[in-house]
DNA sequence: TCTGGGGTCCTTACTCTA
DNA sequence: TCTGTAGAGTAAGGACCC
C-alpha cells in the first residue's frame, strides 16, 4: 500500500490532501496535534508532500517539526489501519488463497496456478483494492518473492511492474545495494567499505569472498539476492513465535516503583494478547533500554507454558533482579516466547 | 541532538547430558 | 576417573523488516 498510514488518515480528512502530513506518536486518533511536538515518538509515515521537506520514517517527530512546522501532525491509530488492512487482504485472498501476510501494509500472493495474464490480474486487483478501501497500492509481479518485492518498489505510488529474471541486470543491478531486502544499515556500511555501492557490484563479487566476509548463511544470501535468485515459498499459515509489549517513558526514570508498575501493566497487556490468540508461552523476557540507549534483555524459561499475567509479572521481576540498574531507564518491555497453541 | 513498537531470524556462548 | 565430543536447550545480543 502507498504511504499507508498517511493514506488512511487522508480518507477521513480529505481536506488534508496535497498537504504535508506526518503520522507518528500517541494522541487522540484522527485528531491532529497542535503546536511543536514534545513527545518522544518517531515518524511512522509521511505523505509525499512531507517527504519533499526531507522528512522520512524513523525520524524523531520533533526533528520533523523543525524541518516543516507547517505540516499536519497526526498520531498513529493502529486499530483503524488494521481495519483497512483487513479489507485489502480480503481482496487479495479472492484472487488466491496462497497469501503471505507481511505486516499491516503488504503481502505476497502466489498466482502461479491462477488462470489469466498476470498483468490483468494485477490491474484487476488494484481496482478491487481501490473500490474496497479508496486507496492505491503498488504491485510487483515476478518469478519469486524477492523480485516481486523489488518490482513493487520500482514504480510508486500506484504502480504495476512486471519483472523477469532477464531484467535483473538492467533494472536491479544499477540500484543502490541498500535497496536489496536484507541489506540494512550495518551490511550497507560494510559493503561500502569494500567499495560495493550497487547491487550489480555486489553480484560481481565471488561467492567465496562474500562467505568469507559475512559467514556462510549471510554471504550466500547476499550472493543469491544480488542475482535475483530466491527459493522461498509463499507461506500462507504461520504460527506466532512471541508476543511482546514495550513502552518508552516520557522522561528517563530511576524510580523503581514506576518501573515496577510499568512492568506489571505490560505483563497484563501481554497476557491479554495471549488469551485472545489462545496461546501460552514458556519463555518470559524482560527488555530494558537505558538513558544512553544501551539495551539489554534477560530471559527465563519456565517448566510449563503460561498465559497468567501474575506468572509473567513475577518472572519478569525475577529477570529484573538480575540487572544492575546503574543508570536511568528509558524503555521497558515484556515478552513471552516459545509459544504453543492451547489444546481445544 | 536524537533515536517507537512489534516482530523474525541468526550467531555465539554456555551448560547439561550421553 | 579423566578427557574429548556431539547435540539439545537456553540465554543474550544484533541485524533487519514493517
Amino acid at each position: 500500500m502507498d504511504a499507508f498510514y498517511a493514506a488512511v488518515e487522508l480518507l477521513r480528512r480529505p481536506d488534508l490532501k496535497g498537504k504535508p502530513v506526518v503520522i507518528g506518536g500517541h494522541g487522540e486518533p484522527g485528531v491532529e496535534r497542535k503546536g511543536p511536538y514534545s513527545g518522544r515518538g518517531v515518524v511512522t509515515t509521511a505523505t509525499y508532500e512531507a517527504r519533499a521537506f526531507g522528512i522520512h520514517s524513523a525520524m524523531p517527530l520533533h526533528k520533523a517539526y523543525r524541518l516543516c512546522p507547517q505540516a499536519v501532525f497526526m498520531p498513529t491509530d493502529f486499530a483503524e489501519y488494521r481495519r483497512v488492512s483487513a479489507l485489502f487482504k480480503q481482496c487479495m485472498r479472492r484472487v488466491s488463497h496462497f497469501m503471505e501476510d507481511r505486516g499491516i501494509d503488504e503481502a505476497y500472493l502466489d498466482v502461479t496456478d491462477v488462470a489469466g495474464e498476470s498483468e490483468d490480474l494485477g490491474r484487476e486487483l488494484k481496482e478491487r483494492v481501490f473500490a474496497a478501501t479508496g486507496l492505491t497500492c503498488s504491485i510487483g509481479i515476478a518469478p519469486n518473492k524477492l523480485l516481486a518485492k523489488m518490482a513493487s518498489e520500482l514504480q510508486k505510488p500506484d504502480g504495476l511492474t512486471i519483472l523477469g529474471e532477464a531484467d535483473v541486470p538492467s533494472r536491479i543491478w544499477p540500484l543502490e545495494v541498500r535497496k536489496l531486502p536484507g541489506v540494512g544499515p550495518v551490511t550497507g556500511r560494510r559493503l561500502a567499505e569494500l567499495g560495493v555501492q550497487t547491487i550489480g557490484e555486489l553480484a560481481a563479487r565471488p561467492l567465496a569472498e562474500l562467505v568469507r566476509l559475512f559467514g556462510a548463511s549471510h554471504g550466500e544470501g547476499l550472493h543469491h539476492a544480488a542475482h535475483g535468485r530466491d527459493e522461498r515459498e509463499v507461506v500462507s499459515e504461520r504460527e506466532p513465535k512471541s508476543r511482546s509489549r514495550e513502552t518508552t517513558f516520557s522522561a528517563d526514570t530511576s524510580d523503581w516503583q514506576a518501573i515496577a508498575r510499568t512492568i506489571a501493566a505490560l505483563s497484563r497487556e501481554v497476557a491479554q494478547d495471549l488469551h485472545e490468540e489462545r496461546v501460552r508461552g514458556r519463555t518470559i523476557g524482560l527488555k530494558l533500554r537505558f538513558a544512553n540507549f544501551d539495551t539489554i534483555t534477560r530471559d527465563r524459561t519456565l517448566a510449563q507454558a503460561t498465559d497468567s499475567s501474575e506468572t509473567i509479572r513475577r518472572t519478569a521481576f525475577e529477570c529484573l533482579s538480575r540487572v544492575k540498574l546503574a543508570q536511568s531507564v528509558r524503555l521497558v518491555g515484556v515478552r513471552v516466547g516459545n509459544l504453543q497453541k492451547i489444546a481445544t
